[in-house]
DNA sequence: AATCTCTACAACCGCGAAAAA
DNA sequence: TTTTTTCGCGGTTGTAGAGAT
């Protein structure tokens, strides 16, 4: 038997694992009278423990509705789900599984799916992937090598090596690297039709206003920075999206959320809960108001040191670029 | 075979909330 | 209304057993 090996405590009460013996009492007590009050359960039961003891050990080991053995594929998604809404709310959590304790379900997080989320990426406290593991810089070549040669790549083919960035890094910075995709895929469409030869590609006010004229619904969020998303009570809609490829059955879940008094979340919930943001909105004002700004000066000084801009190729505008020391500018900030 | 390290989990502890006096 | 008691929750500990060295 694992556990705490068996003493007593300053009262001589005992403490430590449980034997059978006890156990027996404990249930013979408890089917014959109900446990009533813990404290003076013991010594009507005939047992040298603390109330609470006999308390944990009823309802953590011998209630009779108690499920044992491992947890099923749908219970773990169903903790994982439940956690992001409501952290270690474990007796919360426990009332959505039947037979389930909240220890139960406690150490089954923190031994396995706590770690099973960090092996996929993402933090089991915020439920958004990790930001530990990011390394912009080693895909950053790439993305530029996709840019400079749009004729050759598709923008699907953009958009998959993105997103499998996107899988690795926060929603601030996803944010960030949307308007970079945006407005290299700009540049993938429209490069071949000659649209943007007469925008600086550094020029990024010039963009901005680009994808602005073009009505982009990522510059309406730059704009007014407002989320988009509508609260809703579906549970559906407040699966954070690192989990919306885990197949959850939302079906238990939402009906979960729905029958259970206090958990279907209302507007006020919904007002406290941060859910993982659908990419754009995460861009915070102060991120963008720093970033125009700063991309306002660079572009300043990229413009007034190059007057031919327009002949010089991506690749070197972007050399250029990070070479710049003018900056802790918004593109700079992104990469670095 | 012996020792070390890791894992799993039952049980304990401290604290805050609720209920009772 | 205030104080005391009881209960329940979440975090942490201790240790048996498994696996690695």
């Amino acid at each position: 038997m694992t556990g705490i090996s068996s003493r007593t405590d300053a009262n001589g009460l005992k403490k430590g694992p449980w034997t059978p013996e006890e156990d027996q009492k404990l249930i013979d007590y408890i089917e014959c009278h109900g446990h009533g009050s813990w404290r003076a359960l013991p010594s009507l039961a005939g047992l040298n423990r603390c109330g609470k003891s006999c308390r944990l050990r009823w309802t953590n080991y011998l209630r009779p509705d108690i499920k044992r053995g491992n947890f099923t594929e749908d219970e773990e998604k169903l903790i994982i789900h439940l956690h992001s809404y409501l952290g270690n709310k474990w007796s919360t959590i426990a009332t959505h599984l039947p037979g389930r304790t909240d220890n139960e379900i406690k150490n089954f997080w923190n031994t396995h799916l706590k770690k099973k989320l960090l092996q996929m990426g993402i933090d089991p406290v915020t439920h958004q992937p990790r930001t530990d593991q990011l390394d912009i810089l080693t895909n950053l070549p790439q993305l530029l090598t996709l840019a400079s040669n749009t004729n050759l790549i598709s923008p699907s083919l953009l958009d998959l090596n993105l997103s499998t960035l996107m899988s690795q890094v926060d929603a601030t910075q996803i944010s960030k690297l949307q308007l970079l995709q945006t407005i290299l895929k700009v540049f993938s469409i429209n490069q071949a039709s000659n649209i943007l030869q007469n925008i600086d590609p550094f020029n990024t006010i010039q963009l901005l206003q680009y994808l602005k004229n073009m009505n982009h619904p990522l510059m309406q969020n730059h704009q007014g920075l407002a989320m988009t998303e509508t609260p809703s009570t579906s549970a559906h809609d407040f699966i954070p999206p690192v989990y919306q490829n885990l197949d959850l059955d939302l079906d238990q879940g939402s009906k979960a959320f729905d029958e259970h008094d206090g958990l279907t979340m209302g507007k006020e919930e919904y007002a406290n809960f941060e859910p993982v943001p659908l990419l754009v909105a995460a861009a915070s004002s102060e991120h963008l108001g720093q970033g125009d700004t700063c991309v306002l000066k660079h572009c300043d000084h990229v413009a007034s040191s190059n007057p031919t801009s327009s002949s010089i190729t991506l690749d070197d505008k972007w050399q250029e670029f990070m070479d710049d020391e003018a900056s802790g500018c918004y593109w700079k900030q992104i990469i670095e």
